[in-house]
RNA sequence: GCUCAGGUGGUGGAAUAGGUAGACACGCAGGACUUAAAAUCCUGUGGGCAGCAAUGUCCGUACGGGUUCGAUUCCCGUCCCGAGCACCA
């Protein structure tokens, strides 16, 4: 009977839908296993083939874990809000809830083709409101709590407000925005608006001003993680930063916890090291510098002194310091703008505020500043110090104002030569004559009370003398920014935020959720409001409502805790599930995520750890990052002028044009030229130059896109080769976590192979396996495979398992083995990777139940332990082979032994032994 | 510029608490079956040299050094590709 895998997967894909083979409840009576794949945005494209590889990935493991008795959770959904749609929907004027509905349909299809294991009643879509209400839900949460820095928790604004009645703010230790000193009268006497304003800034979910990523053309603000190059990473669209009022998360608050919580993850370094790049912690000190202007711009009397606070991590520096810098948006700059300099700065600073942030960009290390007018005071050695303004400090971090020590920091040293400035070394023996010395080593000198200290001793010497001095202290600081939240679209969640007389106000609870109104457009309205300014009556109790939606990491911060409860419309996840589920421990997708989602999602688990909702302090135990898998393009080449195209092996001595061609026409490089004619207008009359009578094509790897007429579709594998061998294959294409080409030709190995495993079972047309017990050798075999392919599931390493089985099956072959010992269990082993063929042929051996629950442990253990240690084998100093001896040999019997061995029998021949050396790092060397 | 990961046949890739490099697969070449094709099966396949041949022998894991009886694996330096961050004081 001839392996027939179109009707065996859909024989076995309605089988499991029917009898609901992947739906799984909290059963406290088996340990659960959650596995999670980031779930996709469904773009009108549809799925290519790499897609699918971390999804496969997951399956394998999920489907492995339930051989080994767990209860896994493996569920699926859609990230359905977002950018594309929209800018879909004002091109077509159809409604993004249509499209998005219409791709979810298309994904589907193409997901349940690939045969995953996925429980598919659990499915969430960021878009139905019975889901948003939680997105919703949760926003309220920060708005209606703040951070305290001393229970490091999150705490009820409601609690804060008692404080201020009692006894003001003084004594509150919270992450928060400026804020005025206050008395319990004071506050007291406070109106509604003026109390808001000021809880405002300790709210975790609170609205401020701040420079933002300004997108124009997608006419909204986005997050730092959208914006890669100065360009939107959504439509690469030039971004600018703008002064703004914008809806915030405060993630700050939780930088430390973030960092902190990390070292108990499994997950790669590499990825580790990118968010803690990302949160950027830096301990220094803040220190006030004193500055005067002389004649203020502003007509002010002068001379004016203020108080100027910078940060850095060089405290040990100071006696360096030979000039100050101001960010142009600093609040510095006005108030040390003399009156003389007043032009020159207002020139500089209207520049530097039309540059987009991608020319700044383009114009890397350009020194560029102006003089303030004003000088500060150097508190070490009481020198005046001119007061400068550069876009090379930036305005978010810090304080937006520096102490320049040009010797030591390449920076400084850049702009003190342009704008020649002096310099004074400070570390014995530093050459700067060519460029800083930024070390944090040496010895210090010139630098009075701290010369002849080591730097590392220094930096806390001075920041003690700060201290003591009352002018500074210790602090830290985070690259971390909070997280703008509003975008100014239409196709996301609304903000449950109603304004009375200008006062922010959340919308009860039981009213969510607050579902997304109709529009007639969904541009901006022509006063520059964003769409939702266009829904009719888009009020709260007669209050307008916040115009602005969430952006699109809010529906996907919580997914995974959704999806443990998905149904329940009182919580977001019930205590009974929260506590059976946990939380994630297998978290498969890809690196894109790693400063965006994956930050957004632990500081949301968190905050929601802080308020009692859920028990694990962190989302996703362990991560897996698959790689990308990039399209083979192939190209023709066109003689320039012609219409006549030359093998890419005979180019060489023509003028030619590299052109893509369709993959699909294209087998191992060859060109179907008949095929290539019909494919466009232009090529009809098409010449070829063959070599050896065929049209060879070039290849290049490329990221796999329409334009590169590259894509491959899986439902073209599926219908080809089937599901199980596009699993095998994705598998056996390299690591996991590499980014690797896809071939299609070589799929015809891992095909073969299905089709010789399936083979096994038959003799002629009639299935049938032996009863027999097994020989030794067959035992083998199979013992060696079990033990690998365990081995390789829990270390991600599916392409050399797949290896292995071929490997198996090849062996099976020449032993022409076709016992039921064997092959029952070879069938349990191969389920996780080709389940179809697996429930086939588990059918046909007589078993009535899915092979997905098999048992599989007891095949296991006794052959994945062995007693047994390999000794390298030498002779005359070469290294020949290892032989394996039991593990407690005595030192003396594993000479003997050795010798004793069939290998070095055969090695030797005959040949007299002189000496046999065991050398102390267990090599046996035999002399002959 | 900083941080991280990597460089192995014609191709994808195996093998690292240091131990016979190139498993497995693709491709290619030859053969069997077939009127023919598809499918299937068998053989060969890193390079050089010697040999009719079995085989022998030398060179080979980006490059140059080092440690070691022994290095694709560890250490130092150089080159190249990829990813992330990018004036973070």
């Amino acid at each position: 009977m001839e392996y027939d895998f179109l009707d065996i997967e859909k024989k076995w894909q309605a089988y499991w839908a029917e009898n609901k083979t992947f739906e799984v409840k909290a059963d406290p009576s088996k340990p659960k296993y959650y596995v999670l794949d980031m779930f996709p945005y469904p773009s009108g494209a549809g799925l290519h083939v790499g897609h699918p590889l971390g999804y496969i990935a997951s399956d394998i493991y999920s489907r492995y874990k339930r051989l080994k008795g767990f209860n896994v959770l493996h569920p699926m959904g859609y990230d359905a809000f977002g950018l594309p749609a929209e800018q879909y929907a004002i091109q077509t004027g159809m409604h993004p809830a249509e499209t998005t509905e219409k791709n979810i349909r298309r994904y589907r299809e193409q997901l349940d083709r690939i045969g995953f294991s996925y429980d598919w009643s659990r499915e969430v879509r960021t878009c139905d409101p019975a889901y948003y209400k939680w997105t919703q839900w949760a926003f309220l949460q920060m708005f209606g709590h703040y951070y305290d820095k001393d229970t490091d928790k999150a705490q009820p604004v409601s609690q804060l407000e008692e404080i201020f009645a009692r006894e003001g703010n003084a004594g509150v230790n919270a992450a928060c925005g400026d804020v005025e000193i206050f008395t319990a009268e004071q506050w007291n006497a406070f109106d509604e608006k003026r109390r808001s304003d000021i809880l405002m800034k300790y709210r975790i979910a609170y609205q401020g001003e701040t420079a933002v990523n300004w997108c124009p053309a997608l006419g909204t603000v986005l997050a730092n993680d959208e914006v890669k190059e100065g360009l939107s990473v959504r439509g690469g669209y030039p971004v600018e930063q703008k002064k703004m009022k914008q809806w915030q998360l405060r993630v700050s608050a939780y930088a430390d916890r973030l960092l902190r919580d990390m070292e108990e993850l499994e997950w790669t370094d590499s990825l580790k090291d990118m968010q803690r790049n990302w949160i950027g912690k830096s301990q220094g000190a803040e220190m006030i510098f004193k500055a005067v202007n002389e004649n203020p711009a502003s007509g002010a009397p002068g001379p004016q002194e203020y108080e100027m606070t910078i940060f850095t991590t060089r405290a040990d520096t100071v006696f360096g310091v030979t000039f100050m810098v101001l960010a142009p948006e600093s609040e510095w700059v006005e108030k040390l703008t003399t009156r003389d300099r007043k032009e020159d700065v207002k020139a500089y600073l209207v520049q530097a505020k039309r540059k987009t942030e991608r020319e700044r960009m383009a114009e890397t290390r350009k020194v560029t500043g102006v003089f303030t007018g004003s000088y500060a005071v150097n508190p070490f050695t009481g020198d005046k110090v001119p007061v400068w303004i550069s876009e090379y400090v930036l305005a978010g971090y810090g304080t937006g104002a520096i102490m320049a020590v040009p010797a030591h920091d390449s920076r400084d040293y850049a702009f003190a030569k342009q704008f020649n400035l002096p310099i004074i070394p400070l570390i014995e023996g530093c050459d700067i004559s060519r460029e800083s010395f930024d070390a944090k080593e040496g010895i210090l000198c010139n630098s009075g009370f701290l010369s002849g200290k080591t730097v590392q001793e220094a930096i806390p010497a001075a920041i003690d003398e700060v201290e003591r001095l009352g002018i500074g202290k210790r602090r830290i600081n985070y690259r971390l920014r909070d997280a703008i939240f509003s975008r100014q679209r239409y196709w996301g969640e609304p903000f449950p935020i109603y304004y009375k007389d200008g006062v922010p106000l959340p919308v009860p609870e039981e009213d969510l959720p607050l579902r997304l109104p109709e529009v007639d457009k969904f541009l901006p309205t022509e006063d520059g409001e964003p769409p939702l300014g266009r829904a009719a009556n888009w009020t709260y109790k007669g209050y307008p409502l916040e115009k602005s939606t969430m952006p699109g990491f809010a529906g996907s911060s919580a997914y995974y805790l959704r999806y443990m409860d998905p149904h329940n419309d009182t919580a977001l996840v019930s205590r009974e599930a929260d506590l059976y589920w946990k939380n994630v421990d297998l978290y498969i997708g890809g690196t894109e995520h790693a400063t965006g989602h994956l930050i957004y999602s632990r500081f949301w688990n968190k905050f929601l750890y802080d308020l009692g909702y859920v028990t694990e302090k962190e989302p996703f135990k362990k991560l897996v990052n698959q790689g990308m898998i990039q399209g083979r393009s192939n190209f023709v080449y066109r003689i320039k002028n012609t219409n006549t195209f030359v093998s890419c092996g005979l180019k060489e001595g023509y003028d030619t044009t590299e052109i893509h061609v369709d993959v699909n026409i294209v087998y191992n490089d060859r060109l179907d030229v008949e095929a290539f004619r019909k494919w466009r207008p232009e090529f009809a009359d098409a010449e070829f130059i063959l070599e050896n009578g065929e049209y060879i094509c070039g290849y290049g790897v490329e990221k796999m896109s329409k334009s590169m007429f590259n894509v491959v579709n899986p439902d073209n594998i599926c219908n080809s080769y089937g599901a199980d061998t596009l699993r095998l294959y994705e598998m056996f294409l390299g690591p996991l976590e590499q980014s690797k080409p896809w071939d299609t030709k070589g799929i015809d190995g891992v095909h073969r192979f299905l089709k010789k495993f399936w083979r096994l079972f038959f003799t002629g047309d009639v299935f049938g396996v032996s009863e027999e017990k097994a020989g030794a050798a067959e035992l083998k075999v199979l013992h060696k495979l079990i033990r690998k392919v365990d081995e390789d599931v829990e270390n991600f390493s599916f392409n050399t398992s797949v290896s292995a089985f071929m490997i198996a099956v090849n062996e099976l072959q020449e032993l022409r083995c076709n016992k039921r010992e064997i092959l029952e269990k070879m069938v349990i082993l191969l389920s996780p990777y080709a389940p179809h063929i697996s429930e086939e042929l588990w059918s046909l051996l007589g078993h009535r139940e899915s092979v997905t629950y098999a048992s599989f442990p007891e095949y296991v253990e006794a052959y994945t332990i062995e007693n047994t240690v390999e000794y390298p084998v030498s002779f005359n100093g070469k290294m020949r082979f290892k032989v394996t001896l039991p593990k407690d040999l005595p030192a003396g019997e594993v000479e003997k032994a050795v010798l004793a061995h069939e290998s070095t029998a055969k090695y030797l021949g005959g040949a007299k032994v002189r000496k046999v050396i065991v050398v102390p790092s267990k090599i046996i060397n035999i002399v002959f």
